[in-house]
DNA sequence: TTTCCATGACAAGGCAGCTTGACAGTTGAG
DNA sequence: CTCAACTGTCAAGCTGCCTTGTCATGGAAA
């Protein structure tokens, strides 16, 4: 799965550590996840889609 | 996370075998899924909206 | 230079997601 | 009744997701 989450990030002007506490999770797993090392869990992907106004389906798309 | 994965497959006819063969997973999987026994993977969750015609945020609400 | 922030990455550990194989209970067809 | 299909659940095992802690690198500010 590809995801836009480092595009949308920096264009809110976030650090990966700011993203991860607004989202509850480590800046591992914020980095984990935008250097593609593994997808996150369907709640965190809804909430992070739920972050930055989108659709779960147009944030996370298959490779 | 509930999910309307149940609803969705008795509407369809389908039996949980069938829609495990459609969406490439065990039978228990989509037994698991369904009796909340644990959430979906990212693009299991998604492949399953999809076959469903639904949005992952329609399939999969928080609890 | 020194300090601070941001990022990438690794390790070890815990729990979740998925597998195959198996068994039991229920229901419906014959 | 017999048989097959459907469902629920368990066990063992593997891998993925997420954690805390740590380290190295690079860039910006003072």
């Amino acid at each position: 799965m590809r995801n836009d989450v480092r595009e949308l990030r920096l264009a809110a002007g976030l650090s990966q550590r700011e993203l991860a506490e607004a989202l509850d999770v480590s800046r591992q797993t914020v980095n984990s996840i935008e250097t593609g090392r593994y997808d996150p869990s369907l709640p965190l992907a809804i909430a992070i889609a739920r972050h930055f106004h989108r659709s779960v389906e147009e944030m996370f798309h298959a490779d």
